[in-house]
DNA sequence: TTGCGTTTTTGATATCGGTCAAGGTGGGGG
DNA sequence: CCCCCACCTTGACCGATATCAAAAACGCAA
């Protein structure tokens, strides 16, 4: 086992609370990929490549209407599961938001072995249910929320889930980090356009709620004023 | 074993694929509990009340702000279940919206029967992903679709979903049905506001894509046109 | 460093849907 | 049978956000 791998199998292990054994052997049956930022994942590979796991780096879901309105559905960071396993076909796609490491499974081979491993399909399962809490939570903002109060959420929610190493939450929110999406991509995520995105980073960064020292950089000045905001 | 809970089994092995047997033994372990339309389940009862299946009737999943804005986030209906299983706390709140039968389980008899039952927990992660997917298509809607767009994709779903009796799906879309939602459920589950609600279901009226016999009953006329209109 | 393409910001204006207010409607209970 | 109350519809108006347009900032490569 290379450090490469020790470091996945930590960092997951830490990060979810997935069993070191499992994920080694789960590891060995699936194919490492590099995917480039901006990389869509293809998922018809070869008969039928549903399944990933994010080893590294970030990917967005989206889904898109004819006329190219966007919406991301869901954001997947290190060791979460991206696809769909167990025949149905997903309707999101996949695109990678910074450069990514992912470990891809033929949605044979991830069968068979999760029947095999029901105490991975367990781990799935909650894993499942909170990626349908977190997005549930996301519902309200996107139906009830206005502009303000949705950048807010965002800010909150990037600052919880990355921090300048690895494992974050272990260390408690981020006051400074690097956002893995452009304006237009958190437009995309939020329901909004982007020059309204715009106006509002502006507008907090005037009243003082955060630093803005570059176009992928934000600093947290006033956490209080950004929970008031978020609501 | 009653006829009606032979109706409730019967019902579950067809719509969702369930094992007879292990519905049956499942049975057993729960409740039943009878709630009427408008009354909250409460998950407070005894020491920790997390799950329940859903018999008969449906029921809504609705988040708030503190301000009193609500959101339905999800949507119950017979042989769906409802709340979190494993120990973590569910955010939404769940009111009846009919008359509704559903048979509960204490976290700790279900999570041990789940354990003793990879199958069930196997069937209970497909119906996850599903309804994740279902969450997601909605994000969509919730953030990308304009008024009209969002009446026209919410009259197809309850189209595909409710039917004169029972398991709808087997029997394709129904043309005419009876909305489990008030005018102001509708505006909760699309993040538009009552008014808005009715100025589209009027506009669909005069369009002649629809009939509205009563506040309740509607009737497709035009499938083709709401499918345009949908997106 | 300079130049160019892309992304972001800023401004002006339009519009959709929200807000406030005033009837209308229907169904259940007295 | 009628009344009342909750629910729904309609109208007038307003404001937040989208749209359209242009300038500015940034990043990369020559």
């Amino acid at each position: 086992m290379s450090s490469c791998d020790t470091c996945v199998v930590r960092n997951r292990a830490i990060c979810s609370g997935l069993d070191d054994a499992e994920l080694v052997a789960l590891n060995n049956i699936g194919r490492r990929r590099n995917v480039t930022a901006g990389e869509p994942l293809i998922w018809e590979d070869d008969d039928s490549l549903l399944v990933a796991n994010v080893i590294e780096g970030v990917l967005k879901l989206t889904t898109s209407t004819e006329d190219g309105r966007e919406q991301i559905v869901g954001v997947a960071y290190p060791s979460d599961f991206i696809g769909r396993p167990f025949g149905q076909t997903s309707s999101a796609s996949v695109v990678a938001l910074t450069d990514a490491r992912v470990c891809v499974f033929s949605r044979n081979d991830f069968d068979r072995f999760a029947r095999d491993h029901p105490e991975l399909e367990h781990k799935l399962l909650e894993r499942t249910l909170a990626e349908l809490d977190r997005t549930r939570s996301w519902m309200m903002l996107l139906g009830r929320k206005n502009a303000s109060e949705k950048i807010a959420t965002f800010l909150l929610e990037m600052s919880d889930r990355l921090a300048d190493s690895g494992c974050s939450a272990a260390f408690g929110p981020a006051k400074r980090f690097s956002l893995p999406f452009s304006r237009q991509q958190v437009a995309d995520l939020l329901g909004l356009t982007i020059e309204t995105v715009s106006r509002q980073f502006t507008k907090l960064k005037n009243d003082g709620v955060v630093e803005l020292p570059s176009r992928r950089e934000v600093e947290i000045v006033n956490r209080g004023a950004l929970l008031a905001l978020a609501g």
